[in-house]
DNA sequence: TCGTAACGATTACAGGTGTAGTCGAAGGGG
DNA sequence: CCCCTTCGACTACACCTGTAATCGTTACGA
């Protein structure tokens, strides 16, 4: 399967995965400004993307269209579990809980976490 | 703040998080026998958590005595802010609601969330 | 007392990552 | 038709990471 994605890489991917296929350019564009990049750190990046075989580049006239390979859901579920298995034994109640214990969730969170499971059971 | 730990560096500290202060070779001894490392590499990433501030020694005769500076809990919780944060955009819900989706939660992890709730409401 | 084993410190080195600069081809404007 | 801009490709380079090997010192067993 396909290697892991950097930091980096992943704010790339965030931006193909709002829409796609984009234009190296229009990835710079749509890139948060923050990140205070070049035009050419994020064309390294796309490239970078491309040797992994993350995302796929279509020719259009004399440039190219890039679109991911990977589905993001896939991608943010591969990451929740790495996390998980590493501090949680892969049990999820325990982020939870933690995340309870330190106020990192608020009683929204917990109402709708509630719904969620509710919907679940049946 | 302490800067960020690697992967294999998280190894490490689980070792002393279990237990502690522990001399180099006792960490050399419990680190997950999976990882196959020599024990200078061990020494290695004490080396590196040591100049990173993350752990402490104490002399003790001609040898150390390792010890976390950062607990266990802060670090699980500052992961999985950093998660939500890139994943989720900062919410819960929704990584549960993915897990969910995948079927990563088990009949138990709901029954299980569910009582853990009903605790955090009163 | 002398060699050796055990320690921590220092050095090594390839591969990944963040962050670009440069180069060569090609297309568009004048 | 020629120059400048624009692309992608290639190169650069420092720092981090994983994974050690080597070095200098010291204590302990013979």
């Amino acid at each position: 399967m396909s290697e892991r994605i950097s930091d980096a890489e992943h704010a790339v991917m965030e931006v193909l995965w709002e829409r796609s296929p984009l234009t190296a350019q229009e990835v710079v564009e749509r890139v948060p400004a923050e990140r205070g990049w070049s035009a050419n750190t994020v064309k390294t990046l796309l490239g970078r993307l491309l040797a992994k075989n993350i995302i796929a580049h279509e020719e259009e006239g004399r440039r190219y269209r890039y679109r991911p390979l990977v589905a993001r859901a896939d991608y943010v579920v591969g990451e929740s579990r790495r996390l998980m298995e590493r501090l949680f034994g892969g049990r999820l109640t325990p982020l939870v809980a933690h995340l309870a214990e330190r106020d990192a969730i608020t009683d929204q969170d917990i109402a709708e976490i509630e719904a969620l499971l509710k919907e679940l059971k049946q």
